[in-house]
DNA sequence: CTGAAAGCGCTAACAT
DNA sequence: ATGTTAGCGCTTTCAG
């Protein structure tokens, strides 16, 4: 049986109570009685008892990750496990622990309510895909320490995090406008995918700006996969009035571009540059290597993290966060126009 | 305050007793009383407190996946959090939470012990990017319930589950015999690259069993990347002895050897046959889409969730497992030249 | 600076 | 079929 607070207590003679400050660093405590109950915990190996210690604390010291784990999600949703690795990070530099929950919306309202009453974990992460209106109306009633990773699509109270994909399309449209590119095109997804879009809206709002215009076939809009990128490069090709550079709005988009490149014999990034989002999965690997705007994915669960043990500490902190900045990969796909 | 089960018990006007054991399905309870309980249980909206039950129990119902997860993780190795999904399934049908947390190999020996002697989990999976020696003799001195998801590079106590890719090696060389190919090579990695070189054993151990011969230029050893399988492919090429299907040791291997073996205008799978293993990250998307012999590393998962459970119930089973089969996906990349 | 003792909320052995 | 009660091991208040 292992040693619990008591046989360290006698060994060392002094009461459990003055064991107990001693693992908790008490001041009032002697050098003298501190050196010894140390001698007496190492002596019997002790550890201390976490369920019980949850238990008298009235805290887990655990924090839940709730999202949608369908098969395959490591590989379609690699970013969601990135952020989980920077989550765990943050966390358990504070001595917290990481769980996760897969669910389904369906599922959550019950499943954080349950998580809540039962004190099972003193806060929770919930990504964006389980969340829902049900879920907002019992968060905000029960004050639950939650962040939400992903802008929720409907108004609501949650606390959440995410990417912001305006300032990479500005930082997109920038980048290429200070490296001599003069026509951008873009290539994206269709309205539905609001990460398509809000990197649409931020290059658009650069190339206002600077009162650039954009030719409306420049702009083509279809599916997020590379079949999808594969045919909007070839309708922007159709049209004689090419522009410098084509904006992919994801990997999968800018790898059927480039391959449309190919076919068409054009060389990037001589006869054509190329731009896409995000350093994964093919922006590395293709040939040329593309320049990306990158999103810190990792760096967005170290702040998820450190949120939510403020929440923890202050549930009363009412925070809307917008964040994670994202920086450029320059490589091979564009180049510098203007010398 | 959050309703107590006296709280229950007085509103249902039995005993604590009575009313954890209708929570716990004890079957000497009347009917009549689990109505009054459960009423009672609505009425109150009664949650247990999971931090008191642990405690009484002295079990956590969690169980506490160790990796090692560094930075890039979800991008670098998807095959683990695809595991941790299946890992999850597996647990949580059963009412186990999983929790995770980051790890060196060093802090590994300490770490465990502490979970172990404070109870904070009821088992462990460990990754085998986290084992030692110092680990084994602790897990065995301890009876650790743990699986390990790997096997162990050295002798060891561990329980462990791994895919079978001496297995999946004989898989695709059978495949590839039965449809008629006759000449098979292999490029992979060197032997420090335990999987690449279990898939070859398989290979070979098929080869040999037919009685064909496998000149020695047919197989080439180099890095596990893009690069390395271009340039090997090419040494292949360069003999005038060609082979008429490459087996590739993985997909970034199969990567690089596809576009070698389009520089030199070869048709695949008319001119030359390609094989790889495992069906990701390329071989569905690469021209043409690649055959695979595929790991369900999901059910892997799934498995070691199933073996961590019958430990923690029986914890004196000693089972050392190997197991999930491989499975074939025959796409463009072969043909059956039998007919 | 230290100790006694009262919980924390639930479970389970035992008694009825 | 149901109730009584003794823990589970630690924290924390209050008294000394």
């Amino acid at each position: 049986m292992a040693a619990t607070i008591k046989d360290v207590a006698k060994l060392a003679g002094v009461s459990t109570a003055t064991v107990s400050k001693v693992m908790n660093g008490s001041y009032s405590i002697s050098q003298r009685t501190i050196d010894h109950v140390r001698r007496a915990m190492d002596e019997l190996n002790y550890h201390p008892n976490l369920r019980a210690r949850n238990f008298a604390r009235q805290s887990t010291r655990q924090v839940l990750f709730l999202t949608t784990l369908g098969e395959n999600a490591g590989f379609s949703n690699p970013h969601m496990f990135e952020i989980m690795s920077g989550l765990e990070h943050a966390l358990g530099n504070k001595g917290y622990l990481l769980s996760v929950k897969d669910m389904t919306p369906e599922q959550a309202p019950e499943f954080v309510r349950d998580v809540f009453e039962s004190k099972m974990a003193d806060g929770m992460v919930i990504h964006a895909s389980v969340i829902s209106k049900a879920l907002d109306d019992l968060v905000k009633q029960k004050e639950i320490p939650h962040i939400v990773l992903g802008q929720p699509h409907f108004p609501s109270h949650f606390c959440w995090l995410d990417i912001d994909n305006k300032l990479a399309g500005e930082m997109a449209a920038n980048f290429l406008l200070q490296h001599g590119y003069q026509s951008l095109a873009f290539i994206g997804g269709t309205d539905e995918d609001k990460i398509s879009a809000h990197r649409l809206a931020g290059v658009l709002s650069v190339l206002k700006e600077y009162d650039v215009i954009v030719p409306k076939h420049h702009l083509q809009y279809g599916a997020s996969d590379c079949e999808s990128g594969f045919q909007m490069t070839k309708q922007l090709l159709h049209n004689p009035n090419l522009p410098d550079v084509i904006i992919c709005a994801n990997n999968y988009i800018a790898y059927g571009c480039v391959s449309a490149l190919k076919e068409h014999q054009m060389k990037i990034p001589d006869d054509m540059g190329v731009l896409t989002f995000d350093d994964y999965p093919f922006s590395r690997i293709l040939e040329p290597k593309l320049t990306v705007v990158n999103i810190d994915v990792y760096d967005m669960g170290i702040q998820a993290g450190k949120l939510i043990l403020n929440k923890i500490k202050k549930p009363n902190l009412q925070i809307q966060f917008y964040c994670t900045l994202p920086s450029i990969t320059a490589r091979e796909s564009t180049k510098n126009r203007s010398t």
